[in-house]
Formats: C-alpha cells, structure tokens, sequence
DNA sequence: CTCCTTAGTATCTATTGGAAACCATGTAAC
DNA sequence: GTTACATGGTTTCCAATAGATACTAAGGAG
C-alpha cells in the first residue's frame, strides 16, 4: 500500500478527495445512484432541496474523480444518464451506512441536544 | 423503526445531522478520537490545517449532538480532553473506512481525473 | 400561441470558512 | 521582574462558496 498518502497531512491529495466525499449532496447523490442508473431531473426531485446548480457541479466534479459516469441520449428533449462506476461501487456500503445513519439515531441524538441546550441556560 | 425520518426530504432533521457529519474536519475529529481521548490542541496539531475557530466550533456541535464528551481538569494550563460517547463510537467503522477511502484509491482518482482534464483539452 | 419537458448555465446575494489577532492564566527561563 | 510560552478558546475580518432565481434551446401537447 501507498503510505505516501494520509489524511492527515495538509496538503495531501487525499484530503481534496476527503473534502469532495464529505459532502451531504456527494453522499445523497452516491446513496441515490446505488439502485441504477438515474436521470437529472430525476435526481433533483428525488433528492429534495438540492438546487439545479449544485447538482450539476456535484455531478461534474464525481464524473471527473470516475466515481460515476454519463451518458447521455439523444432523445428529444435529450436524456442524460447518471450511474455509478465500479470505482463508485466500492463506496456504496460506506455511504449507505452514513447516511442512513442519522436516521437509526436521530431520537438519541435529539435527545442529547435537549440536554445540552437545557444545561447551557 | 422509525420511518418518519428520511435523508431524502429537506426538512428532516436527519438532514442537519447528515450535514454534520459529512464534513472534512468532522470526519477527521471523529477518526482521530477513535484511539481514545485526546487534548484541544493534540488535535489542532493532529489534523493539520485545522483552524482553532472551526476545531472549536466543530467539537460544540459533536458535544451536543451527543457524539463526543468534554472534560476539563483544572490544571495550569487548563487542560480539555475529547472523547467519543458509546453513541459515537457507533460511528467508528463507517467514518474510519470513508476517511481512509481515498487514501487506497487515491491512484485511480488521480488517473480518472487527468484522463478527464485530458478530454476536455 | 402558450406551457411543459429535457439538462443545464448565468447572475446575484447571503452565509460560511479560514487566517490572524486577542484573551486570561500560570510556569519557566533570563 | 519581565519576557516567553503553554493551555483552550473567542473575536474580527475578508474571500470563497452555497443557494435562490432567472435564463437558455429545442421540441411536444393542448
């Protein structure tokens, strides 16, 4: 293995790719693109809130990294296909985990804030 | 399970939690504590780059997510020390295998990217 | 003719992130 | 005694980014 490489160093390109991963769009979009291949719009609508610019953005930068790939159709209007690559597959696990993580904890940790909030007066 | 929280719909909290947690330095605070408890400025030395404003913000809002402890000792200096709660530690695996992720397929990425700048040409 | 779809880009502003300076306290060196 | 450094922060300021909104082009439906 590579020990050149470590996330703890300033300057490592590892800690750009950090950066890109820690991201709640990168991982929404990541956990979203788990099941098949999606379209643009598709991603919008399903990824509530996200805005057209930085779904595009986000798209481009993973595109660049090879985590997922485009295609696109030339259809009328024209389609554009989201999926994810295998380098993007090795990811998936750890994604899913994040970002379903909240969910199965999200009462302890209202809780604690709660807690924190109420002893903070 | 509560399926009243999803990642997927803007306004659940789950979101703001997904937030936290998908960010560079919480990632890497969350990876660092992993070996046990740790002083303000270790970590500020540790994670290199960090600023002491976002290192201190970042441990409030993990302390009061209920993902990190705080204890003082009334030395001179004061000295702190950060630790992660039985919940956090339920965060271990997922943070540590995304924080060192890019540290194992840093090559491809680099590949994917220069093929891609290399492309646009 | 007008509205809807596709997948974006362009523009503008509000919020945030990071660099640097400052704070109080006490100990050790000069 | 006073300068320097350690602790763990907070404050201030500016640049960069995130998000909201409007716009593009090309075609189908009503």
């Amino acid at each position: 293995m590579n020990s050149a490489y470590d996330v703890y160093e300033d300057k490592c390109p590892t800690r750009q790719m950090l950066e890109r991963l820690a991201d709640k769009w990168t991982l929404l979009i990541l956990d979203r693109l788990e099941s098949g291949p999606i379209r643009f719009n598709r991603l919008r609508r399903d990824i509530k809130g996200i805005s057209q610019k930085v779904l595009s953005q986000t798209l481009k930068k993973l595109e660049r990294d090879g985590l997922i790939s485009r295609r696109v159709f030339a259809t009328v209007p024209v389609t554009v296909e989201y999926d994810l690559t295998p380098l993007g597959r090795t990811l998936t696990e750890t994604v899913r985990s994040l970002a379903h993580w909240a969910e199965h904890h999200m009462d302890a940790i209202l809780a604690s804030q709660s807690a924190y909030d109420a002893a903070v007066l």
